[in-house]
DNA sequence: TTGACATATCGTTATGTTTCGATATAATTG
DNA sequence: CAATTATATCGAAACATAACGATATGTCAA
């Protein structure tokens, strides 16, 4: 180590990257299939379930959070698993919950 | 304490607000400088100068911010001085960080 | 192969967000 | 008071996103 954590120089492009991820999981849904996604992986069908929503929109949302690399799926038989893959999503989560916890 | 950190259950109502925080932070602009309040207090033409936009532009951004809660505002002479208020925006300040840190 | 099931994609409509110029308010200086 | 500086607000135009029904694809089981 160089330097202990000195704040990184985050350049424009960064914070418009940044910026498309956040958007993408600012959606109640999407919040809440990550929520179930950190915890492992699920099915469309079962993602749909929990949000109360078609099967074909829970897809839809998945796609977008897959699009900006915080998912990937994979395919067992017809189903179709979903987990996250971007790490920093777990920390972002659990500053949601931190905030909403108890209030 | 009554049991170790628990995931806790969010409601519907959770997630929709925490999606909307999530969107207000959601903007490149806004994300540099809500990381320059993080360090500390600034005024509206310094923000603005940073993002390179308009004073009014960066006055309508911080407005939006300080709506839903993350920021708050402070007159002194002609100006405002604004800084965070949602100590869990520290945190995803952070995990942005980490993410884009040397990528 | 037919039917059922699981997921994915398409096109449209509705809704929300961003940006910008114009204008307004507020505080300071000459 | 008049001019200047710093912020804030308004309304419209441009742009992006969400939700939906319809439809398509892929997989399995009888």
């Amino acid at each position: 180590m160089t330097a202990p954590k000195m704040a990184p120089a985050l350049s424009s492009g960064d914070f418009e990257q940044a910026a498309e991820c956040l958007r993408t999981i600012a959606h109640p849904h999407r919040l809440r299939m990550i929520q179930m996604m950190i915890r492992g992986r699920h099915t469309v069908g079962e993602l749909a379930k929990a949000c109360e929503i078609p099967p074909h929109m829970a897809s839809e949302h998945l796609r977008l959070m897959k699009r900006c690399g915080l998912l990937e799926g994979e395919r067992d038989g017809r189903r179709t698993y979903y987990r996250v893959v971007e790490p920093q999503l777990e920390g972002v989560m659990a500053c949601v919950e931190h905030r909403f916890a108890g209030r």
